[in-house]
DNA sequence: GAAATTTTTAATCAAATGATTAAAAATCTT
DNA sequence: AAGATTTTTAATCATTTGATTAAAAATTTC
């Protein structure tokens, strides 16, 4: 083949007719775990300090495999990117609807379900972070179309209580003061845990406590006295 | 000279009797340009996305002179890291010692400072969270010799204030809820501003206003009724 | 079981990138 | 102004790194 010429390879399930999918416990497909090893190094440190070979080496496979798979680094990385954000918005607003509950037993689930999503991945919230700020455009449609409906309805509701007298507050603070509250202790928990000398245990012990915390203060700072 | 070997070159100040620096105005010293390409660079896109020729072209001179001054580009990082560092948390504690004023007058300097300072800076928190991340044990150090008088006194007063019944609240919360509803709006900001359809003009205005909210709040939170 | 297809590997390429070198230009010393 | 020293540059080096290739191994199809 000629130089600089680019074959269209061979991708699996292209033109494969091969059906069946490993679903043994413990041994994932390659791609999958390829995929896999790609989410943790990225997630752990960004697209530009990540080494194709290291992700290779991760997963226990050649190098050559990955472009074989996902055709380069930046395809590979913005799949993962796009499953991670969905993931990380998803937790976000599964429980902006839910219209049964009042205010603050909404408050509540949401709070909650978010201390135990960040629990079982933190990493999450920096990286969502950085990628935003190093693309800011690319996710925007993103924004739109995962939180766009719960976020359409969440905040016609505040806008509601607002003109009720029931909430003294921008909705952009109430959103700010939500989220700050529960991610960024995540976000800077190495530094958080060095200041206040805590440790690791005591640290999750915190977190459980905030899950009934947090919905009280946002509360609290909802009233017209506080605004 | 033999391929391998490596010379000591002559560093600028260290055999030289140049005496006279540059002090006209717009015309800063070659060092200090390239120092500053590297801080914008470094602090925008992290240690492995900035290129060495990036900040030599951003500083306007010559890739080699970045290394004639630095030596290396890793060197060149650490130092504008550590500087960004220390002004990050001396912006964050240089208010807490100030014993004559009440805690909530003493919150809301804490607060303007704060805001004030992230405004002018708002790219340092992530960076700094990033770095942590990425290096946990060297920051350590750092943190303890820059912040440590400042939180031992801190400290003592919040653990006092508590006993006292003044204060129903973990001093982890307390310090997690300060710097999270200050420092997180600015971290998160791109998505904020998208959630909640405000633009940059509004996004200004309502930092101000947090000024006055943030101090009001942490005191709510920090009462009995709260804890 | 043989041929076809897919998956995997070792070797290698080409571009990017941090760093060095030798020489030119600028500045300082006397 | 002459010589010494410092600063700057163009060219080049060596390594890293993302990607490709050709062949071997494994699997599927018939």
């Amino acid at each position: 083949m000629e130089r600089g010429k680019r074959k269209t390879p061979a991708r699996p399930g292209a033109s494969a007719k091969r059906t069946k999918v490993s679903t043994t416990a413990g041994t994932e497909s390659t791609e999958e775990r390829i995929k896999e090893a790609a989410r943790k190094l990225f997630t752990q440190k960004g697209f530009a300090a990540t080494r194709t070979r290291d992700i290779a080496n991760e997963a226990g496979i050649n190098l050559a495999l990955l472009n074989y798979y996902f055709r380069s680094k930046q395809k590979l990385f913005d799949l993962v990117m796009m499953e991670n954000f969905r993931k990380f918005l998803h937790g976000m607003t599964i429980n902006f609807q839910d219209k049964s509950l009042t205010m603050e037993n909404r408050l509540e689930k949401i709070v909650t379900a978010y201390i135990d999503f960040l629990t079982e991945f933190p990493d999450l919230p920096l990286f969502i972070l950085n990628e935003i700020r190093g693309n800011p455009s690319r996710i925007a449609d993103k924004v739109k179309k995962e939180i766009g409906p719960a976020r359409s309805q969440f905040f016609k509701e505040l806008k509601q209580s607002k003109k009720e007298g029931k909430i003294a507050l921008d909705p952009f603070h109430f959103v700010a003061n939500l989220v700050g509250l529960t991610v960024f202790p995540f976000v800077a928990r190495p530094l958080l845990q060095r200041v206040t000398e805590v440790g690791d245990e005591q640290f999750n012990e915190l977190m459980q406590e905030r899950k009934k915390l947090v919905p009280i203060w946002l509360k609290m700072m909802m009233m017209p006295a506080g605004g």
